[in-house]
DNA sequence: ATCCAGTTTAGAATTATTCTAAATCTTGAC
DNA sequence: GTCAAGATTTAGAATAATTCTAAACTGGAT
């Protein structure tokens, strides 16, 4: 019998992965341990010298691949929009962005007049916010 | 006289640098002018090459320091949330993002229970979206 | 046993961003 | 006007983040 993380539910995990087609491996179960363990919004790099720890051969690349392999089924969030170079919008309006999975271009997005307010913890100053939505655009939804 | 900008109204331009106390110079006003000109949400490389056009001379480390420049003025966002690495997060429950722009900690926070329909253009297809506030946390709000 | 697709690995390559030091420009004080 | 101080720009080096490559490995299906 494999010894289970303590953490990840293998079956969960296993069950997710596979809604895309993709494997449950030790090193896609490490990575997703060390982003349970600590949930402070490592950055790849800092999951891969965590996950290093408890798997000393695992690769920058193989980190990578978890990360993408686990945001592809669901279980993780990046917190930023996409990987890659910053991008820049002029339009200082109150708007949000739409982000296409598939293509990767942003169109600007009206928001709803009616805004809810957010509670922020208490004594976070708020200064302004970032609405992004994801999903396909009309060209992209039609091709598929 | 100089020759005015054709978009970037010059004064306008000067007063919100004036707020954070930089100036308006020829190459901000270029770096402005590329992002009115297209409004595609261009990387900064892209910034840069376009506006190598109108002034061969500009060089990478200016497009960076004008676009910080307008970003730090209100003239411009950026459309991720900072640059540098991507962060993960584990936690797939519906919540957004605080991003202290100080220490730069990011934290989880609770959206309102009721979330107003955005409306995406004809065609498109929505997946989910990410909500991400900006500004200071108790610690860095305390310090100021 | 063999094949196949998926996965991992080390390290190279590429891309994105920041840093450095010298040169240039502005502004305000004299 | 002249000068010093500080801001800004420049080319290019340095660093950081991410992706690519080719070879080796894995596990399940034939």
């Amino acid at each position: 019998m494999k010894a289970l993380s303590p953490l990840a539910d293998e079956q969960h995990l296993t069950e997710r992965l596979g809604t895309t087609g993709l494997r449950l491996t030790p090193q896609r179960q490490q990575v997703y341990d060390v982003l349970l363990q600590k949930r402070n919004h490592p950055t790849a790099e800092e999951v891969f010298i965590r996950a290093k720890k408890a798997m000393p051969e695992i690769s920058h690349a193989t980190v990578y691949n978890c990360l993408d392999a686990l945001v592809k089924s669901g279980l993780a969030r990046q917190v930023q929009l996409e990987r890659g170079a910053t991008r820049f919008c002029p339009n200082m309006h109150e708007h949000g962005h739409f982000h296409c999975s598939a293509c990767g271009t942003i169109y600007d997005v009206d928001l709803p007049r009616e805004i809810p307010c957010v509670a922020v913890p208490r004594g976070f100053r708020a200064e302004g916010f970032d609405v992004t939505i994801h999903g396909l655009c009309a060209d992209c939804a039609k091709k598929k």
